[in-house]
DNA sequence: TCCTTTTATGGGAGCGCTCCCACGCAATAT
DNA sequence: ATATTGCGTGGGAGCGCTCCCATAAAAGGA
C-alpha cells in the first residue's frame, strides 16, 4: 500500500495538517518544519492521492478532448494530430492531465458522454470537430462543465478558438487579385461545416473588395476529401479559370492531379492558392501555395480558455488565431517569394 | 450541486446502501425496490461520482497510453493514429477512461510520469514507442502499476504486445526467393529498436531457409525516414541487386524515388517489398508490396491485456500479432496477386 | 407450532484528503 | 505589568462512495 498524508506527517514529526501545507504551498509553516516535510516527501516520493484530493477539492486536473464521430477519416488528417499536441503541450505545462474521448459514432457517443460530464470526473471539456447543430452542444449546455469548442460552432454563447478562416480566405482572394488575375475560381468545402461557410464567405467578401465576381460557374463544391478536389476541378476546366482558390490543401492535392492530367500547367496556365498548410511543401508538385492554420497553437489556446474557465472566469470568450499566407511555387508570384522555414 | 447517492435512495424511498447495491448490480435487491430505484436513476441522470468511488475501491477505470519522446517525428507516422484508435475503441468498449501522455522530451517524462504512476490516478499503463534501454521501464518495475508494452522491449517479464516482425520479415524473404530473384537486397531499419532488430534477424533468418546468403555490400542501414531510405537505395545500387526488402515503408517510398532518378525501373529491373501496410496503396508509383501490421489491433489487445492484468491475473502475457504479406504491384508478383479490400 | 436459515435492508466505518476552527505561544502594543 | 495580535500547529468534520455487519422480515424445516 502506498504512503498517505499520514504517514509523511509522522515521518516528518508533524501532523497531517502540517503536511499538507506544505505540499500546497500555504502559508503559515515554519520554514524548519517545511524542509522536514519536503526532505521526507523526497526520500519516499510521496504523491498525493488523486482521488482522495478530487473528492474534496471537486477539482481533478483532469481536461477531456472529444473528437466525435467519422473518426476513421477525420484522424488521417494531420489537422488532430497537431491539435492534440498542441493540447497535450499546454496540460503537461500546466500540469494537467488528458484525457482522450474518440466516439466511433453516435451511439458510443451518446452512451459515454453523459456519465464522462456527470461524474465530475473531469474539470472541463475541450470539443473538437464542430458539426452544424451538433448533438454534443445542445447536451453541454445542460450540464454545468466549463467547455471550449475549437472550431466556430453555429451557436453562440460557447467559448471557442478557431483559425481565421474568414480572414485567411480573404487573403487568398487579395493575393489572387494582386497578381493580375481576372477569371478567378473557387473549389469550396463542405458549407455544412463553419470552417467552410467562412473560407467561402471570406473568399467572396476579399474578391468584393476588388469589385471582383465570382460567377456560379467559376464556383464548384467540393467534399474536403482528394476526389472531390478531384472532381470539382475537372468541372471548373470547361469553364477556363486562370486561378483558383481551393478551401482545403486535401482537395486542392486532387485539383492538382486532375490539372495534371488534363495536361494544364501550375502556375504557369491556372494559379492555385489551398488552404491549412499542415502538410510539407513536398507534398505536392508543384509546392503549393497556401494558408497556413496554426493547428498545434489551436490546441494550446483552447486549453488556456478552458483554464481559465474552470478557475471561474465567465464565458463565452473566444479566440481567432491569425491564418499565414505561405507563398511557394502554385501561385507564380515567385517573384516576391517569402522564403519559409520549414 | 449534482445529486448523491443518498438522494438517490431518498427519492426512492430506500437507503444509500439499497441505491448502492442496484447500481452495481449486486443481489439482494427486491425486484420492486430495483426498478424503483432505477426509474429514479434514469429520470435524474444520476452518475456516481468518480473520485469518491475510487478513493473506496481503489480502481479508477482510467488507463493510460504512454507516447515518450520524439513526439513531433512520431506522431506523423500513421502508426500512431491506428495505435491510438484501437486502444480508445477497445477502452470505449469496456467503460474505461483513457488518458494520454504525449512526452515532448526526456525533461517531461520525468517530471510528469511519477506523479502519474504513483497518485494512484491510473489502473495500469500502456507503454508505446519502446526503446532499447528504456527508462520508463527500469523506473516502472519499481512501482505497482500494471503495464503493458506496445513492442517488445529488450528486457523480459514485462507484459508485451508486437506484431510479428521477426515472421513478417521472413515472409518478405520467402516471397522473393520465391520469385526467383538471386540479388536479394536489405534496407535495415535501425537496429537499436528492437522492431528494426527482428526484422533484420527475420529477413536472414527466412533467406538462410532457401541457403541464400546476404552479403554486406546488399546491406543498407536505413534511418526510419524517408531520405533514409533513399540514401540507402542509392548507396545499395551500385551492387546491382533485383530485388531489396525494406523494413519501413516510409523508406520505401524514398528508395522508389531513388530509384526513379536513377531510371530502374519497378518491378521489371527490381523488385521491392516494405513493411508496414499503413498508407493506402495509392501513396507510391507502383503500388507497393508490403507487410501489413495490424496497428489498431495492436492497440486493442494491449487494452485487453492489460485489463486482465488490471484484474489481478499475473503477468508477463505476450500477445504477438500476425503479419500480412499485401501484394501489389512492386513485386513484379503480379500473376499471384492477391486482390486485397483497401 | 417453534426454531433455523435465507433474503432484504439500513447504518456505521472509513478510504485520503482539504478545510475550518481552536489552541498555545511568541511578539507587539498599551 | 496585562491585553492584544499574530503565527504555527493539531485535530475534527466531511467530501460521496463501498464494504461490512446488524437487524428485521420472510421462508423453510422439524
Amino acid at each position: 500500500m502506498s504512503l498517505t498524508l499520514q504517514d509523511i506527517g509522522r515521518l516528518a514529526g508533524v501532523s497531517r495538517s502540517t503536511a499538507s501545507r506544505v505540499i500546497n504551498g500555504h502559508a503559515s509553516v515554519s520554514p524548519d518544519v517545511r524542509r522536514r516535510v519536503e526532505e521526507v516527501i523526497e526520500r519516499t516520493g510521496y504523491t498525493p492521492n488523486a482521488a482522495a484530493r478530487s473528492l474534496v477539492s471537486g477539482r481533478s486536473g483532469v481536461i477531456g478532448l472529444v473528437i466525435p464521430n467519422n473518426v476513421h477519416a477525420l484522424f488521417e488528417d494531420p489537422y488532430y494530430s497537431r491539435l492534440i499536441q498542441g493540447v497535450s503541450g499546454a496540460a503537461n505545462d500546466s500540469d494537467l492531465t488528458l484525457t482522450l474521448f474518440l466516439f466511433q459514432n453516435e451511439a458510443e457517443e451518446a452512451k459515454l458522454y453523459p456519465r464522462v460530464v456527470t461524474s465530475g470526473f473531469l474539470d472541463g471539456l475541450i470539443i473538437t470537430a464542430t458539426r452544424m447543430n451538433d448533438p454534443l452542444l445542445a447536451r453541454v449546455s445542460d450540464d454545468d462543465i466549463p467547455i471550449v469548442m475549437v472550431g466556430r460552432p453555429d451557436t453562440s454563447s460557447v467559448s471557442y478558438v478557431d483559425a481565421d478562416n474568414h480572414g485567411g480566405a480573404m487573403q487568398a482572394a487579395t493575393h489572387l487579385v494582386g497578381l493580375g488575375h481576372k477569371r478567378i475560381a473557387l473549389i469550396e468545402a463542405p458549407v455544412n461545416t463553419t470552417a467552410g461557410l467562412d473560407r467561402l464567405n471570406g473568399f467572396v467578401e476579399g474578391l468584393a473588395v476588388y469589385d471582383v465576381a465570382l460567377p456560379p460557374n467559376l464556383r464548384a463544391k467540393g467534399k474536403f476529401t482528394e476526389l472531390g478536389g478531384y472532381e470539382a476541378m475537372q468541372q471548373l476546366l470547361a469553364h477556363r479559370p486562370d486561378s483558383v482558390f481551393i478551401a482545403s490543401d486535401t482537395m486542392a492535392v486532387g485539383a492538382l492531379r486532375a490539372l495534371a492530367e488534363a495536361g494544364v500547367r501550375v502556375p504557369e496556365d491556372i494559379a492555385v492558392v489551398g488552404f491549412d498548410g499542415l502538410t510539407p511543401s513536398t507534398a505536392t508538385t508543384p509546392a503549393l501555395t497556401t494558408l497556413r492554420q496554426p493547428a498545434a497553437l489551436t490546441g494550446r489556446r483552447s486549453v488556456e480558455l478552458l483554464t481559465r474557465l474552470v478557475s471561474g472566469e465567465d464565458g463565452p470568450v473566444i479566440d481567432i488565431l491569425p491564418v499565414d499566407l505561405v507563398i511557394r511555387e502554385s501561385c507564380g508570384a515567385t517573384a516576391t517569394a517569402i522564403r519559409e522555414s520549414v
